[in-house]
DNA sequence: GTCTATACTTCGATAGAC
DNA sequence: GTCTATCGAAGTATAGAC
């Protein structure tokens, strides 16, 4: 039994086409979906053949685990930026709803793919604990304390707006309005009794 | 500009053949996902020709049309028998993160697919309202008004449910136990004053 | 270091034979 | 009701040009 060592050449992670490739992937992955992420789209996107892709990224999945990485880091930082201006819960459900589809995307993707779940997971956690520290901080600044802990309801908030922003696009309705509203109202009151010091 | 009429012949829909078919495709869904779902291996399962898969659907995605019909109609029945025996919320919980991947990976479908849509919009209304029937019959023998209406009971124990189960198949635990029990807890508690009239 | 050319396999869909 | 034949498009892999 021979174990043919690959020696396949891998283009350079600060190229130029390689940066392209990854942005028209985002775009492509949130309008139409992980299926029409294919080698011929993005070659097509930088006007090159469509080999390309694989000599930059060897596999599709690959792309999406670059694809992964570059998101994150710029979901969070735009986080960051903005709960500095607004209302944090207001600011993250908007946040959440905008990338429900491209977040729900890598997450069925992730499901079935050893190499994107692994990925998957360091950008989940990291995420969440950003939304965390961003609650905590809210409830900390106006003397509340949140129902639930901040992972919880950093959890919750994301789990709800994701599905409402799906079931919106597919134009259903049923129960959003009062979900959002009431989960909110319940997440950040102040379960304290009134009246109490602080 | 000539209109062609397509003539082509398809297959009855109580044909044995065709009801394999959907139940191989079922299974497959689930567990590999809905890229798995190919005329090959559909028609590897009953142990004929891939064309066959054409014959009895014509395009894939009628495919997927046919086992939203059937895992409606059997998950709609399997709801309605479980919730006469035990606590609805626990039921209800339970039956959302077991048919979580099936669900999921048929949302993502009909995301991009008009016609899945379709089919997606009348099954998940009528899913959601047998699970605000329960939800509201629960409350009532029990005397206790739920946090939100039953629909918004439905919509946010079934996008929390889901969320879980998703996450802790990648091995993702983070705010989870905690989100659970006091989402639940919240919904079902009494929202009436302690000690008011009824 | 970057990109092109060629070849193989699978998939969806259609037309028409048996 | 099932088959053969055929098509275009996509994904993967390897050899080699510049």
């Amino acid at each position: 039994m021979t174990t043919v060592v690959k020696t396949r050449r891998k283009g350079a992670e600060n190229s130029e086409t390689r940066a392209k490739l990854i942005q028209s992937a985002i775009l492509i992955l949130r309008d139409e979906g992980a299926s029409a992420v294919t080698a011929r789209r993005l070659a097509e996107q930088v006007g090159l053949g469509r080999h390309i892709v694989h000599y930059y990224f060897g596999t599709i999945d690959e792309v999406f685990v670059a694809i992964m990485r570059e998101e994150g880091a710029r979901a969070e930082a735009a986080l960051r930026e903005a709960t500095r201006t607004g209302d944090a819960f207001d600011l993250l459900w908007q946040s959440a709803r905008q990338s429900a589809s491209i977040v729900l995307e890598l997450t069925m993707l992730a499901v079935r793919h050893p190499s994107i779940a692994r990925e998957y997971r360091i950008y989940t956690e990291r995420y969440r604990q950003t939304m965390s520290e961003i609650l905590a901080s809210y409830a900390q600044s106006r003397g509340i304390s949140l129902a639930v802990s901040p992972e919880s309801a950093a959890l919750l908030l994301q789990s709800v707006a994701y599905t409402n922003a799906v079931e919106q696009d597919l134009g259903l309705t049923l129960g959003h309005e009062q979900a959002e509203k009431m989960l909110i109202d319940w997440l950040k009151s102040v379960s304290r009794p009134q009246g109490q010091i602080d």
